[in-house]
DNA sequence: ACTAAATTAGTTGTACACAACTAAATTGCA
DNA sequence: TGCAATTTAGTTGTGTACAACTAATTTAGT
């Protein structure tokens, strides 16, 4: 019995407690926020589509399907973030429009990514070496 | 407006979708076993404690609280992998033991680990390098 | 023009995660 | 010894993820 099976060897456990972690410390400045963890992700995509964006080009993005989109959005609708309005011109679409309140959001996000990144003890050549790591890695999963 | 709040930028969104590739991966082949990702992480743990483990412990492995726990050995229970018994020299532990079933599914999972691997298109000094970058951080950020 | 195939969101049901809480048992200290 | 603090599992409620499905709309081929 070879010792392949131990939980210490595998990468995949290093990426779901890495990913758990990530969550568990941003939470307390996303609570400032009113945002979840998914929801600032999502916020991220929608502060750079100001003009809007289609649920589908939301989920490529997000690597989300609808089953996991619908609901958070309208969540975040119920929140006041954003507007969800179905395309005149494509009845099958629906648009994601942040309001007011959903851009004035992005001020406060500002200090986020520093504080996080000061958390992670990384030097920025680091960071940027392992972003790419974990790029290809990307790449070569998905392809 | 700086651009540090680019989705693209971010370690933790690389994490988030790195980790749902990394379970979408596994579910096709942990099918066959019957078993979720985190049901066969869990599995890991307790193929090598096949004397039994508490709760407590085996959620310290994990990196899981009972909360989430609970509801999932029970679920493992129902399906006859394993046996949930109050320890009677302290009744506030449960300990978890493998049936006959749960250590035979060891054999059926032999073959995963290498595969997973192979997907990764990583040879093994990367992952060793990788994963030690990861065992940093989590350190880092766990502190 | 007509219809089969494809596209887009949404719904339903299952399984995590986790905060906040409860309940029971044990420990430790005045 | 008596009891407050701690430890251990479990429960409840909320929010993802995702498979499988539905419903409505649009596209494309004939």
């Amino acid at each position: 019995m070879s010792d392949n099976l131990l939980l210490e060897k595998q990468l995949c456990f290093r990426l779901y407690s890495l990913n758990k972690l990530m969550c568990r410390l941003y939470a307390p400045v996303l609570k400032e926020l009113a945002l979840t963890y998914p929801q600032y992700l999502a916020m991220l995509v929608l502060w750079q589509n100001t003009a809007g964006i289609s649920v589908k080009d939301l989920g490529n993005q997000l690597d989300l399907d609808s089953g996991t989109l619908s609901p958070l959005l309208k969540r975040m609708e119920s929140q006041g973030l954003l507007t969800r309005i179905r395309q005149s011109t494509d009845e099958r679409v629906v648009i994601i429009k942040l309001t007011k309140k959903g851009i004035g959001l992005q001020q406060s996000a500002e200090h986020i990514p520093g504080e996080m990144f000061a958390v992670t003890g990384l030097t920025p050549d680091k960071l940027q070496h392992l972003n790419q790591e974990l790029d290809q890695l990307i790449a070569n999963i998905s392809d």
